[in-house]
DNA sequence: GCCAATAATGACTATTTGGTCACTCTTTTT
DNA sequence: AAAAAGAGTGACCAAATAGTCATTATTGGC
């Protein structure tokens, strides 16, 4: 945070020490120039793909002059980086949150409060910035190069965090004697597909079922059990049946 | 297949009436220097995703001059298609012909036949073509445009016909009341992204174990049994244990 | 060995692209 | 109000790129 000019040469000159700091006039104009850029990018990125999209693309779509650009991002790259800044520390935050969680969990019920705030935190990432996680989803599994690297790099630590919670819980005896490795992934999976779709608006139905119903898969599975005398309920939200 | 030049120009050229037919010198030739191509590329495409890699890469890495590469492909695309186009055929028979078992099936072990037959092709599709899937795993969600529009229609049709085939065991009764597009997709996000740790090589276990684990997740789900006095045993494949 | 058909080449053109910069315009500071 | 700092511009450059084509090399039929 100190001002000298960092090792880098100039490089970190996009957010850093650039407008007069107050909230001053310059700043609030600065910040919504970044945004109106960000904006123009992820649609276009959600198009036609990260390397889909040239600067001359972006700078057209948000109306200013190619300039412009280099004066608020460094490189595509850079832009990619803050437009997943919210996302990533909101997901990892929930994802530790969730492993310490889980890690204490001693019953069924714990387990599924920790499960439950996840499903909470992902819902909101998804409803604020549901554009870059839609970006993320469609660009995590790419190569980690150029502009996708750091789209790559928060897909290795959600696969990591996830592979680790399930860690957890299963040393709680909670689980199967699954690999935490694959039934993780395998959530992860399955979590994802289920956000595109929702994202990219296939019939999936009712939204807020989804957390109810990807419970009951993940925990209880697909196949119809043979007989249930037992009356338990589980619910993820209280959210009504069919609006 | 006819001789006459098609309705668009000449544009057909690639695969059609080229070489001598017979099984002639030409003809073997032509197949090493396409197959040379095809290996080419896929190696860079993995590298550096479809986008990321230019003609030029590819006929420097096959050792062919630019030109040669328009006389075997009309462009990326028509070669994206041309390396997918084994892997389609596979995968969409072997899910048409599991949803008819499914269609069919009256019981759990019937169930189990037609997953069983599905997980059998695509075993066998990762082990003749592991580069094609993971070129497909890695690129099929992104926007279907240029060279991509091929792997994204695929995933369109797995998708679908993964939903189809939910929809399917489901009327036969034997599945939890969830929405079919929903479990659906759940299991292939699932597959797919155990399949991509197995193509990426992460750290997962014995691959021949997945599909015993898969089943076990996807049917019974995770959480452990309150009390389990039934011996059912269910297998997928009767490797080794831990070889 | 000879000729026609096919294959391979790489120089070439058109266009696109990332990135820079001298200059002008706007805001802040004095 | 004048000077200084910051912001915006778009022409410009060098490198990269898709696709073409006249030319040369190879092959198959005879």
């Amino acid at each position: 945070m100190s001002t000298r000019s960092g090792t880098r040469a100039d490089a970190a000159r996009a957010t850093d020490k650039r407008p007069g700091r107050p909230g001053s006039r310059r700043e609030a104009h600065r910040r919504e120039r970044m945004q109106e850029l960000e904006d123009a990018a992820l649609t276009l990125f959600l198009a036609r793909g990260l390397d889909g999209v040239t600067i001359d693309d972006i700078t057209q779509a948000a109306s200013v002059a190619k300039g412009t650009f280099y004066r608020y991002f460094e490189d595509k790259a850079a832009l990619v980086d803050a437009l997943l800044e919210p996302v990533r520390r909101e997901l990892l935050a929930g994802l530790e949150t969730c492993g310490h969680a889980l890690a204490d969990a001693r019953n069924v019920e714990a387990m599924f409060d920790a499960y439950r705030a996840m499903a909470a935190v992902i819902a909101s990432a998804l409803l604020q910035y549901p554009g870059v996680v839609r970006l993320y989803l469609q660009e995590c599994r790419g190569p980690a190069v150029g502009a996708r690297a750091k789209v790559a790099e928060l897909a290795r630590l959600v696969a990591r965090h996830a592979v680790d919670i399930t860690q957890k819980a299963h040393t709680s005896g909670l689980l199967r004697p699954i690999r935490p490795a694959v039934s993780g992934l395998a959530v992860v999976g399955a979590v994802e597909r289920l956000l595109l779709a929702v994202l990219s608006e296939e019939d999936i139905g009712n939204p807020l079922e989804l957390p109810d119903a990807l419970t009951t898969l993940v925990l209880d599975g697909l196949r119809l059990p043979p007989a249930e005398p037992r009356p338990g309920r589980r619910k993820l939200d209280g959210g009504p049946k069919r609006p």
